[in-house]
DNA sequence: AACCCTCGCAACCGCCTACCG
DNA sequence: GCGGTAGGCGGTTGCGAGGGT
């Protein structure tokens, strides 16, 4: 019989995708919240597939995403929860705010990956290279020098300053024969783990300490809709049945796309002390003044100041990037 | 200046799993 | 319990940028 491809693959657009649609997804995400990616394409009027839509969400649009390299810290800790958990990206992602499997995934094979072999480790199970794999080196002396390096790698780590706790207990709790076992406990503890360690970096002045936090959707604080009550984002649930007046299910679709243009809002600069906010509302106001064409109209996020301090976005990608 | 090569990253593909009727 | 569907995940590919010759 077969698996149904995710969608209609004809006339669908494949390949990189262009500003405009860009700026129609994260309109109709911002407004209607993250829901039923096969319908996204059809509602948000782009001649994408769902799984696509979602992949350009989750992997660059998203407002929470850190851009540029990973840092020091960032990549030992990818080592170390590779060391774990294998090639289970996601779950290494979930570990790294603002950071995506994609592109962690990326990391690993262009970047980590040699320079664990050029380290004299396996990248795939984290022991010393075979002598076959490596230049020929006197076994005592090769030992010395994986040691090193290992020493080397961490010794950096542990000079971030919040790194420390999740570091040593990490390494602790590496499975000495095989790093790719991982039953649920011991994701549980890597869980734990990297949790005690975000919240030491919130209290520090480590790396972390001005690092985006993960947010859910539902936190993504968006004006969809004439309604007052309706400031947040509906979550997948909700979406289509608490709101009177930004319900998709209730439009037809021309409505629909209408109503994406995110009607009347205003931003409450007079009201806030915005502090750094007023560049990213500068450029928010960029972006919606360009969705709306020569409608005249301006928008307005009125949560609490802060809940906007929730809401970071890096403007390197979700606006230069557009724009 | 032109060509070639390498590298990095965004996007696609196909499989797996969870969920629902 | 079963089949269908949507979402999620990991592997792979293709293309553009940058560097070297």
């Amino acid at each position: 019989m077969g698996r149904q491809p995710c969608c209609d693959k004809v006339g669908l657009k494949k390949g990189p995708w262009t500003s405009d649609e860009d700026k129609k997804l994260i309109n109709f995400i911002l407004a209607n919240g993250q829901c039923c990616w096969r319908a996204v394409p059809k509602l948000a009027g782009l001649l994408r597939c769902g799984k696509s839509c979602r992949l350009r969400w989750t992997n660059y649009l998203r407002p929470d995403l850190k851009r540029g390299l990973l840092s020091e810290y960032e990549e030992k800790m990818v080592i170390d929860l590779h060391a774990q958990l294998g090639n289970r990206w996601s779950k290494i992602a979930s570990h790294l705010p603002g950071r995506t499997d994609n592109e962690i995934k990326n990391h690993w094979n262009t970047h980590i990956k040699k320079k664990l072999r050029k380290m004299g480790i396996d990248p795939l199970t984290h022991k010393p290279l075979s002598t076959i794999e490596t230049p020929p080196l006197p076994p005592p002396q090769q030992e010395v020098q994986v040691q090193e390096n290992i020493q080397e790698i961490e010794q950096q780590a542990v000079q971030q300053s919040c790194s420390t706790s999740i570091v040593s207990e990490l390494d602790q709790n590496k499975e000495p024969e095989t790093s790719l076992q991982s039953t649920v406990t011991q994701e549980e503890e890597i869980n734990n783990m990297a949790a005690s360690a975000y919240d030491t970096m919130e209290q520090t002045d480590g790396f972390c300490i001005d690092e985006v936090p993960l947010i859910e959707p539902h936190e993504i604080l968006v004006p969809c809709g004439l309604s007052p009550s309706s400031t947040s984002i509906p979550t997948s649930s909700s979406s289509s049945s608490t709101s009177t007046s930004s319900s998709s299910s209730s439009y037809d679709s021309n409505n629909i796309l209408e109503d994406l243009l995110l009607p009347d809002f205003e931003w409450p600069i007079n009201n806030v002390d915005i502090g750094l906010w007023g560049d990213y509302l500068n450029s928010w106001d960029v972006l919606i003044s360009d969705v709306v064409g020569d409608r005249k109209q301006t928008t307005m996020f009125d949560p609490p100041l802060n809940q906007c301090s929730r809401m970071i976005l890096d403007q390197d990608s979700w606006i230069n990037g557009l724009l």
